[in-house]
RNA sequence: GCUUUCUUUAAAG
């Protein structure tokens, strides 16, 4: 039993999920509720929310209350399965169990009310936080741009400088993204100075590399985001996609051609 | 021992 469950996290440690199930299913005693709350975990990060959702409504029948840790999880699932009604019955729970007042089911709880598009909701629970970390801000600040509000991704993104809190990669992915979709040149040279003069811009994956040169792209600046495709060492076929575009948008025939057959040159298969 | 954040590739999704 001890052994099995062992051989469970092990499984779940390489998101070997159905190898973790079949172990998980033949433990004769299942009152771990570190490991209902691993496989529930452990769904939700391989984007099963419905198995999640199973595993947790198992682990309650069988008469287990849901820790925080289970709270956050299943909260998680039901971000992914965008199920606002259950997301706001857990919620009710979590200020029951008095849970509401860890930052972490409050920052997945914001999660959770914006991937449900109740962004009012996702703003009132981060609005009422006593103390916010990265992820507070952060998921605030990307689901504000999921919903399309790119001017309040924005204006989020200077209250979190305000705060004096740092950005990370999480932050400039949704705030890069609302400048472009707001063809907001000068507000995305900002966000791109913001990250040079922190030393960041390297830093990023390829990625983040796109973002920053779609967003010039978008914005109408194709030599900027020709810079930023020529210092990126690691391209991959969104990178050379986004300047096809951006020069065939903008006119720029020929050099969307060039881009185009030294995308090939270079072994990339166009979309 | 288990928990939270990442919409990069321009037209009706």
């Amino acid at each position: 039993m001890f052994i099995g469950s062992g051989l469970v996290h092990c499984y779940l440690k390489f998101k070997l999920m159905d190898d973790a199930l079949q172990v998980f299913e033949r433990l004769p005693v299942k009152d771990d509720i570190v490991l209902w709350n691993a496989m529930v975990n452990g769904y939700v990060q391989i984007g099963e929310s419905g198995k999640a959702l199973t595993i947790f409504r198992r682990m309650v029948e069988t008469g287990l209350v849901p820790n925080k840790f289970a709270v956050t999880g299943v909260l998680s699932a039901l971000a992914l399965a965008a199920e606002v009604y259950n997301g706001r019955m857990v919620h009710a729970f979590s200020i029951k169990m008095g849970y509401d007042m860890g930052i972490e089911v409050l920052n997945v709880l914001i999660d959770m009310y914006g991937k449900c598009r109740q962004l009012e909701d996702a703003f009132l629970v981060f609005e009422n936080m006593i103390e916010k970390d990265i992820y507070s801000w952060n998921s605030i600040v990307s689901v504000y741009e999921q919903c399309g509000d790119h001017d309040g991704t924005l204006r989020l993104f200077k209250g979190m400088l305000s705060s004096g809190f740092r950005p990370d990669m999480v932050t400039f992915a949704a705030a890069l993204p609302a400048c472009t979709h707001l063809s907001a040149l000068m507000r995305g040279k900002e966000v791109h100075g913001y990250m040079i003069v922190n030393g960041l811009d390297k830093l990023g994956s390829t990625y983040i590399a796109n973002a920053i040169m779609d967003m010039y792209a978008k914005c109408g600046s194709m030599m900027e985001a020709r810079m930023v495709f020529d210092e990126t060492k690691v391209k991959d076929v969104a990178s050379w996609n986004i300047m096809v575009m951006g020069y065939g948008m903008q006119g720029f025939g020929d050099e969307a051609l060039n881009m185009f057959s030294c995308m090939c040159e270079g072994g990339l298969k166009p979309d």
